[in-house]
DNA sequence: TCTCGTCTAATTGTCCGACAAGTCTACATG
DNA sequence: CATGTAGACTTGTCGGACAATTAGACGAGA
């Protein structure tokens, strides 16, 4: 066992903080972020600026053809549509292999309980147990390469949830009780329900996020 | 629809040579590539090498740390199962879908024909149409992320081939058989035997391929 | 002998400045 | 109105530079 820790380099922390302002906001969709313009904002040279975009680009949080300036994503029906499907994908591969031992993971239990302590009314904190709760259930399977790819997913997710800016939320306990609904279902090894309950939990989620992006 | 027409900036062109060599085995497991080395080999600037290995890092078919030479992964065994269980879940959950509506999609039975054209015997001529055949069980579902995901996980099984040095093949024949036995199944609409025939196939050939890994 | 520093060579991280090539927009021309 | 063109902006690539880091060799001291 190696411990791990992380060092940053300087094209890495401007790359995270472009991600972190893409989530938050504050890079409304369409823009765009040409090399210069980081180069300046970070005070950093335009080769790190260069890299630090081409990174996301890369992961998919920045479009950019060739010698075009990046911009970021607008998200269409389409793609909403795209990413919860292939979230149900992987999601429900992890209920499938959870149920057929009953296993219920102990961080999906805990996320899930958080979710519900962020009150009754819809609202933005819930958002963090909410992912952390999938998230759980996709790291049970202790699989790198399917966390990879869920977590390139999140990231897409996140960057929806930026563009309805929470326009799609619904009540706190209707999604704590969908989410127990799940693990009940893990529970009773009963895999077909989980992912049944699952499919309609996100299909829902997905619903409401292409409406919230259809409405002004 | 807008019609597509590629552009190779210098970066994507040694990029995509290096994939090639690294999928073709004239890079050993475990070898070093320095940027310099890149540089000097395809006659571009240390920047443009730099961002070439920066890229396929990015793909995980090279392993790198920070101030460390980029070298070609050395696949263990913990890694080959979790690229062909992962595989597994990907292309499980396509046939379940595919199944679902009887569906049977004409590039699969395409390429299994290839596949038998190769001849009886153990060739490395068949894992072409082989991928091919996979492959287009994921391409039939349509899904950009789907897709996107099953590309990254395809280059490192190519580079499992390439660090067993078709140590691994099964006869022509066989592989042909249980494919077509996928695709009945398909047809009859039966999801959970699609499952278990594909579960079997690559597990099979998880198996091969770490027992391959191990001996000399 | 083993451990610990130190020195050195190789390598990467970042910056700068430069120029060619590509893109976009507005404007002029026919 | 379609076409062409000029100019500003942006990206792609290069070369060189220097600091920071790594890895290996070497030697001093316990």
């Amino acid at each position: 066992m190696v411990r791990q820790v992380a060092v940053t380099s300087v094209v890495d922390a401007v790359g995270d903080d472009i991600r972190r302002r893409l989530f938050a906001g504050e890079l409304p969709p369409g823009s765009a972020l040409t090399e210069a313009v980081v180069s300046e904002d970070y005070a950093v040279s335009r080769s790190t600026a260069k890299a630090a975009i081409e990174k996301l680009s890369g992961e998919g949080l920045l479009e950019r053809g060739a010698h075009k300036t990046a911009r970021v994503p607008v998200l269409a029906a389409a793609d909403v549509r795209d990413i919860y499907r292939t979230r149900l994908r992987l999601e429900s591969e992890a209920l499938r292999e959870l149920a057929a031992d009953n296993r219920v993971p102990a961080g999906a239990v805990e996320a899930n309980a958080r979710v519900r302590a962020t009150g009754a009314e819809p609202s933005i904190e819930s958002v963090e147990p909410d992912m952390r709760f999938h998230a759980a259930l996709i790291e049970a399977l202790d699989s790198p390469r399917l966390q990879r790819m869920y977590g390139s997913l999140v990231d897409e997710v996140r960057l929806c949830m930026a563009q309805v800016q929470g326009r799609s939320l619904l009540a706190v306990d209707q999604i704590a009780d969908e989410h127990q609904q799940i693990l009940d279902h893990l529970a009773a090894g009963d895999a077909e329900a989980a992912v049944s309950s699952l499919h309609d939990h996100l299909m829902g989620a997905s619903r409401r996020l292409v409406a919230a992006l259809q409405s002004p």
